[in-house]
RNA sequence: GCUGCUGUAGCUCAGUGGUAGAGCGCACCCUUGGUAAGGGUGAGGCCGGGAGUUCAAUCCUCCCCAGCAGCACCA
């Protein structure tokens, strides 16, 4: 007589079941309504196949499709199979390696074989089709316990180096698994997995796109062919993504920008904008808000030298560890050789002195810092700079606004002692709250803790680490509210860091902000204040930004607003547009009076119809249309067409311009 | 930097081994029209750069540059 297993519910029930069954017996001794709908468990906890059997008394939950979370996560990591599958079935010799779920689907890296081309994208729509065969086919899928040796033996015999690598890898003691697709086909798999491929909606996954991608991550690795795939539990969730994908196309800054015209790139200094006047007033608006919340906490503005002698860089250690991303210049006059009407050829002397463009103010800041005797009586110093810096970034990283090689930073350096830094932490956390508020953004607020290589001692280490702990404590800001996170191994070789992400109007995160807490680079550069014991000490030096790069701030304003910028932000805030010749005078007076009031004001006097211009000002997301015909120029009115909405008001110019005038002001400028 | 794709008018894109086309935009003319496209005419291109194949290259081949997607990178 076996004992039975004790399965206690959520409900605080307790089943009695026999040895060797499963969730799905549990499931199907409660009802065949739940027998169809649950499609894995947790079993104490743990996300499990529904027909792997008990191993003793456990409690447990049934996973349905109204688990959101947990069955999307299954469905993605089954499609990932499928698509392994259906790829290996059209293509014999196709090596697999890995295919996790992704936030939005799955992905499957492969290795084509060699007497074939690497996938590209006119081999998904077979792919799709293939997977859609084997999920019609409803193969069930089966855990199985393998010997390591047994995995490698099969991976070596079927030729898949990369999987029989990675089996050598796994631990000797470990419970392996392998899933079974049917009799004919299989992956080792941690798991859990859906019952079987028909769970799957075929209609609620799509293959998106493939990619490079390096085996392990790594580039010295060979590079495979990732197949990248959304999928979903249905296919209305399916077009809903689809929708959310367009919706974010739309907001693209890259389009906008040439549509609004705010700015430009172009091949001949690719990674650099070329700012339109549209786009340079959103620049200085937010240089201006900027500059006043800066001057407000205590920052002194300065600014440093573009150039360096290349022996600075030496010293700050810039130019053994990062001078592949910098631009260096020869510090001479270069020889130029004419050649008739060809191009000038400048040599350079072997001898010259080389300079390099700051990829940050950093070394900078420290020697202002070092100016002259500080005493411990002045700090904390904090010098502010938009600092303007150049990296050579690798190529293939460069993305609009966002990843550039020359950009400004809203950057300081606060130089205090040991016994400040809290304080200071906790002071800015405070500040950045501010303005990522004034911009409607949340955020969430994530600790960078010490990297594998890193300079500075340990117990150093402890101590920066713990302050910021500290100060985001202090702050209010260590708790779920604020998506509080410790990031292990994701600092800077110098420094922990403190990070901001924010998260835009549909959904992406951007880390825009930082605070670090630097010990290596004042001894570095030999950074000293005298101590209330007239001794020399260290500062701690924090650096820190809250927009990161104006460049791409404006760009994450522009996607998260999808270009419909606040009042305050917009290049032209209003459009005075006129229905007749007649009221030409009047939209002039008007335009006048708005000027005078600040408002950035255009006039549209063309010779076209209102419809046309509604359409083209609506389509240049100017925040307010204020249309004037024979009626408003008697009456001395305006009919007020706000973007986004479909009525329009109609009001006194005094009151139109009360209104525009109270929109204009910087968020930080308003009363209450 | 790696893999793949792309590069034709200001923008979005079609197209062809015999030096090019559309829509929008722009200019001019007509139209003065009350809230998302009134009509007409016209200008505008070294078909990313270089080399090669060819009687002939925007088109085919090779190299380079830039962009896009992803990877790697982001002190």
């Amino acid at each position: 007589m076996t004992e039975l297993l004790k399965i206690s519910l959520p409900d605080g029930s307790v089943r009695e079941m026999e040895p060797g069954s499963t969730p799905g017996d549990v499931a199907a001794a409660i009802g065949p309504g739940l027998a169809k709908a649950a499609i894995a468990a947790r079993v104490d906890g743990e996300l499990r196949d529904i027909n792997r059997p008990f191993e003793g008394d456990a409690e447990l939950a049934l996973v349905t499709a109204r688990d959101e979370e947990d069955a999307l996560e299954l469905a993605r990591h089954d499609f990932a199979h499928v698509l392994a599958e259906a790829v290996q079935s059209l293509y014999p010799g196709t090596q697999i390696t890995f295919g996790p779920a992704t936030d939005d689907g799955f992905y499957y890296d492969v290795k084509a074989p060699a007497d074939r081309e690497p996938f590209s994208m006119d081999d998904l729509p077979d792919i799709e089709e293939e997977m859609r065969r084997i999920i019609k086919a409803d193969k069930p899928l089966r855990r199985e316990v393998w010997s390591r040796q047994q995995l490698i033996d099969k991976w070596e015999a079927e030729g898949e180096v990369f999987k029989a690598e990675w089996a050598k890898e796994l631990p000797e003691n470990e419970e392996l698994t392998v899933y079974w697709s049917g009799e004919d086909w299989l992956d080792m798999c941690r798991g859990p997995h859906l019952a079987s491929t028909g769970k799957l909606d075929p209609q609620a996954f799509k293959l998106t796109r493939v990619a490079g991608a390096y085996w392990r991550g790594d580039q010295n690795n060979p590079q495979l062919t990732r197949i990248y795939g959304t999928g979903w539990l249905n296919k209305k969730q399916l077009n809903a993504h689809l929708t959310r994908l367009e919706e974010a196309a739309k907001r693209d800054h890259r389009k906008l920008g040439r549509e609004m015209d705010l700015f430009h790139l172009q091949e001949e200094a690719h990674g650099s904008v070329f700012w339109h006047p549209k786009g340079y007033r959103i620049w200085r608006e937010l240089e201006s808000y900027m500059r006043r919340k800066m001057d407000k906490a205590g920052y002194r503005e300065i600014k440093t030298p573009q150039l360096m002698d290349v022996r600075q860089w030496e010293q700050s250690g810039h130019w053994g560890k990062y001078a592949e991303n910098m631009f260096a210049v020869p510090d001479m006059v270069p020889e130029v050789e004419e050649l008739g009407d060809g191009p000038a050829n400048p040599s350079v002397a072997p001898d010259a002195d080389w300079m390099a463009i700051k990829p940050m103010n950093c070394p900078a800041h420290v020697l202002v810092f070092k100016q002259g005797i500080t005493s411990y009586r002045d700090l904390p110093i904090r010098l502010g700079e938009m600092g303007c810096c150049h990296r050579n970034e690798p190529h293939g990283a460069l993305h609009g606004l966002m990843r550039v090689r020359q950009f400004t930073q809203d950057d300081a350096h606060i130089f205090c002692t040991e016994a400040q830094v809290v304080e200071e932490v906790r002071a800015f956390c405070k500040l950045a709250d501010e303005v990522y508020s004034d911009f409607g953004f949340t955020y969430d607020v994530k600790l960078a803790l010490r990297p594998e290589k890193r300079f500075g001692s340990e117990a150093d280490w402890d101590k920066a680490e713990q302050e910021l702990r500290d100060a985001v404590a202090e702050a209010g800001m260590a708790n779920d509210e604020y998506g509080w996170e410790e990031l292990p191994g994701e600092g800077a070789f110098y420094a922990p860091k403190l990070e901001w992400h924010l998260t835009d109007a549909i959904g992406r995160t951007w880390q825009v902000g930082t605070i670090q807490g630097d010990r290596v680079l004042p001894d570095r550069l030999d950074a000293s204040y005298v101590g209330e014991d007239g001794d020399k000490h260290r500062p701690v030096m924090l650096h820190r930004a809250i927009f990161g790069s104006y460049e791409r701030f404006i760009g994450i304003l522009i996607e998260h607003f999808a270009g419909r910028l606040p009042v305050w932000l917009a290049p032209v805030q209003a459009v005075i547009a006129t229905i007749v010749s007649d009221a030409d005078d009047y939209a002039k007076e008007a335009v006048a009076r708005l000027e005078a009031a600040g408002i950035r004001v255009e006039s549209d006097l063309r010779n076209e119809k209102i419809n046309y211009k509604v359409r083209e000002h609506s389509h240049a997301k100017v925040p307010h249309l204020l249309v004037v015909g024979n009626r408003e120029a008697e009456e001395g009115t305006v009919a007020i067409r706000t973007l986004g909405e479909k009525e329009q008001r109609v009001m006194s110019l005094d009151e139109a311009i009360a209104m525009l005038k109270a929109e204009a002001t910087p968020p930080d400028l308003r009363e209450g």
